[in-house]
DNA sequence: ATCCAGGAGGCCC
DNA sequence: GGGCCTCATGGA
């Protein structure tokens, strides 16, 4: 029942389209959905409590994006990724599940990665408030162990998703711990999970902890940068945004591919 | 069928 | 530090 600005949202791996064009998934326990009514987007299945302590976080509704898009449209990319994708912004999941999320990414497509980790969900059956299951805790996922990880069909990644839950649940790691570290001692504390390399580190920084000067480095990143900004210092190049440019160029190269893959429907012309 | 996906680890130089 | 191989699986 409650309301706020802004058009569309980068809703990652969790949530799904449902058929009258909102966003639909589930967060914090909790079912959400997200639909827009012109420039303003409604949030519903939240309490007036919960959105003070819950949503307003999790949807970054705090920090200031058009101001961060005036800033980011002085590079002429930018400016042009900004006014093709406006009101793009970055939810800040719970840390646990981004880990465990991007674990799953490596090496991954996207559709796969959201189905294992909707599997991963209805193994453990967690129920979530309003419907739909609960992301396991690092508890569960031990619990389970290796052979009742199987089913969700992770290949090779299971073993990290594994290591990390132990890692977490007997306490040897603390992400709430890295969460109060300064950002370049939690990459490193990140990147001591095995299975999880800098940019993997990199997106937990970014969309688990709302570190927005991180600018995950991935093969689409890699190909608009060498595109567009060929012999420069991406670590350099976007400041303390960086992490927001990111988002821009990640769907911007995307879009391109998109319309390269398929200019036009001209696959019945013959 | 074949390529490749929001990488990482292990080796070898 | 860079180049190459493998990892498990299935989307397109």
């Amino acid at each position: 029942m409650t309301r706020r600005r802004y058009s569309t949202a980068d809703r990652r791996f969790r949530f799904e389209r449902a058929p009258d064009n909102s966003w639909s998934g589930v967060a914090h326990g909790r079912r959400i959905t997200v639909s827009s009514r012109k420039n303003t987007a409604i949030i519903t299945g939240v309490t007036e409590k919960d959105f003070g302590e819950l949503w307003q976080r999790y949807f970054d509704l705090s920090r200031d994006y058009d101001g961060i898009a005036d800033i980011l449209s002085s590079d002429r990319i930018l400016s042009e990724a900004i006014a093709l994708h406006p009101g793009i912004r970055i939810l800040r999941q719970d840390p646990w599940e981004t880990l465990v999320s991007f674990i799953i990414s490596a090496c991954n497509n996207i559709p796969r990665i959201k189905k294992i980790i909707a599997s991963l969900c209805e193994l453990c059956a967690l129920p979530a408030i309003g419907g739909g299951f609960a992301f396991p805790s690092p508890e569960h996922i031990v619990h389970l162990g290796e052979d009742g990880l199987a089913p969700i069909r992770a290949g090779f990644r299971a073993k990290y998703i594994l290591s990390a839950a132990k890692r977490i649940a007997n306490g040897e790691v603390s992400l709430a711990e890295i969460g109060e570290m300064d950002t370049p001692d939690a990459l490193t504390a990140l990147c001591s999970f095995d299975g999880v390399g800098v940019k993997v580190a990199s997106c937990v920084l970014l969309f688990g902890y709302g570190r927005a000067e991180v600018f995950p480095v991935d093969v689409w990143i890699k190909r608009v940068m060498e595109k567009h900004y060929p012999e420069r210092d991406w670590r350099e190049l976007f400041g303390e945004y960086a992490g927001i440019a990111q988002q821009y160029l990640y769907v911007y190269e995307k879009d391109a591919a998109k319309r390269f893959a398929c200019p036009t429907d001209d696959k019945k012309a013959i």
